[in-house]
DNA sequence: GCTATTTATATAACATGATATATAACATGT
DNA sequence: ACATGTTATATATCATGTTATATAAATAGC
């Protein structure tokens, strides 16, 4: 029965099996896998910040001063999870906000004098690692994931899954 | 400025530019919106279950009872995720948990009567038909994809992201 | 100018990942 | 038989996604 135990599921991964079926719960402990496994990387740069925050600082070392509103739309997430990063990166010094001179509700959001030159040293240093590290894992083949997902956003952007789906029911009517 | 403002970012995604280097952040922001999109399919077959509460049946279903720890390390996920998943599917009546017999320490978990016929009608309706949707989503490119990703997960399992990246830095020093 | 509607964002609440730890059961060694 | 170490899992805590909503500012329409 030890023997049993063993045998049953000792390397076996079920999403694996499963395929297409759970390609989105797949890709999220993907994701998380590898955002865990780069963030003793990205942390080696004072002060620590948790890897879903660095393209934020991309974001706006790219564009400069960018409100909440237009963070969330860049990043493709949700805005009070804008507000609470923003919240967190002040509070390390390595952002500034102030209210949009234009707009009173409108919050400017930059990086502070600090927060520049934590992007300088990350573009030099750790964000370079993690890219070089992530192809070495992408044996070879790393565009063409890319690629792949790309096509799969714009994929759901034209075309929500659920509009796919439903075609599907239409036709076993048929 | 109302010109500048929407050339700004109107249609930019700041993980897409990143490439690789965030590629952990931009898997885990599609797969959570793949499995937001696959909900309301799914939630088609009553009761409601989460999107990543599926496998966990499909588990079962394929392998008999399990206990908690080998759930976990089927799905690849934490045990205490497991324990509330289970928790949450005994509430709703689609799973029984015992103890197992051999070692009171373990709890066996088991589909009830009302989880073989959910997991029956899943095979056959929602299950199928959100495979269809992402495959017509992936269009042609589907087993090449999985087939990346699963290079990517053997690869993390062979050699960490951290042992390539100290690679590098052995590098930088000669 | 005033009213109704829309918009930007903070805030609240919740779901779902994780790590850490307490507790009990089991295994090992003397 | 007893002490020590290991293991399985529940529980606590936290981080990070989300949706919903309240509030204030701006816009649109008359």
């Amino acid at each position: 029965m030890i023997y049993n135990m063993l045998n049953k599921n000792s390397s076996e991964d079920t999403l694996r099996s499963l395929g297409l079926m759970t390609l989105g719960s797949r890709l999220k402990r993907l994701g998380e896998r590898l955002q865990a496994e780069v963030q003793p990387i990205l942390s080696e740069l004072a002060p620590p910040v948790a890897a879903g925050q660095h393209p934020l600082l991309a974001a706006l070392s790219k564009h400069g001063a960018l409100t909440v509103g237009e963070l969330a739309a860049l990043l493709g997430v949700a805005q009070p999870g804008i507000t609470r990063a923003v919240g967190q990166l002040a509070g390390i010094g390595l952002v500034a906000v102030t209210t949009a001179a234009e707009d009173g509700r409108r919050r400017l959001v930059s990086l502070s004098p600090d927060g520049v030159a934590f992007v300088a040293a990350a573009r030099e240093g750790v964000w370079l690692r993690v890219e070089k590290a992530v192809a070495d894992l992408c044996a070879g083949f790393g565009d063409e994931l890319l690629a792949h997902i790309g096509s799969i956003e714009d994929g759901l952007a034209r075309k929500p899954l659920t509009a796919r789906a439903v075609e599907e029911r239409q036709d076993d009517l048929a």
